[in-house]
DNA sequence: AGCTTATGTATGCAGTTGCATTTATTGCAT
DNA sequence: ATGCAATAAATGCAACTGCATACATAAGCT
């Protein structure tokens, strides 16, 4: 604890700010070009549409996505008012929401993963190697940890 | 170009997504719980501060930070109004500004640094060898190109 | 020179985020 | 059962962001 990063580290400390800027602006404009709503749409429809029955606690969408409580909840107020989404009580925890996905929702989601898969893939993808997508993967596993 | 990314291409992608968001959230909070401004204050005043004579065009700093036009202008605007920087009027070319760092600005880029460092070491450097900081590295500057 | 395009910066406005707090429900200890 | 900490979600308000556009200067063309 408290040590000082050596200068590697802090190189590939800010190519990681910067780069991670760079692609994810570059994959927003693809979505915003195709007339689109943003990223974190796609992820939290993602969520609740993979997830058993399509329905999902909000909490989890929370964890699984790193978004803040209050972003969650107000992107979901977002997608509840456009028909994407549902807030149920959960009948287990009355503290919980548990959300569905509506066939809006899942549509749009539907129709948003070919823009975003192509994005993926020519700024990402498509710069390596399959081993070095996962040689990235698991350095980046490395640094999820408590 | 519009080729469908692998499911190892994906999964690395929102490992990458995730991950950052995670660390960011990390580094932020230890800058707040030490009374600090954001990272980005860091990113911009350091930018100033080592670029030679203290001195950099606006433009300069967008382009090495990533940031979008505005969102620099505006964060200068507070950096002004704090008293951190100052914008001058660029001889060569009137167009620009020259952002100048002031002896407040290096103070506080100076006090925030300790605390940078040591997060982005806890968060960060302490969990990668030095050969797989430089691995990451390479592996984000092949993301870097056009 | 005058016109057109390009570049760097600023800004009004609507939408979003962050902070701190509130409300609601649950579980645990006494 | 009652009180108290813990968890999930929502919200008022101030700050920030994104979009589109405006403004200013510069560079190139005729």
């Amino acid at each position: 604890m408290h040590a000082k990063p050596t200068a590697e580290v802090v190189d590939a400390w800010i190519s990681l700010l910067r780069t991670e800027r760079t692609l994810i602006d570059k994959v927003e404009e693809r979505l915003k070009r195709a007339g689109l709503p943003p990223l974190d749409w796609y992820h939290v429809l993602n969520e609740v549409d993979q997830a058993p029955k399509s329905m999902l606690r909000q909490a989890q969408v929370q964890e699984r996505t790193q978004l803040a409580q209050y972003t969650v909840c107000r992107l979901v107020d977002r997608l509840e008012r456009d028909g994407l989404m549902q807030r149920h009580p959960c009948q287990q925890d009355g503290r919980n929401n548990v959300l569905r996905i509506t066939g809006k929702g899942r549509a749009l989601r539907r129709s948003m993963w070919p823009i975003y898969a192509a994005a993926i893939d020519d700024h990402f993808g498509s710069r390596l190697t399959r081993a070095e997508a996962e040689q990235l993967a698991g350095l980046l596993a490395k640094l999820d940890g408590a």
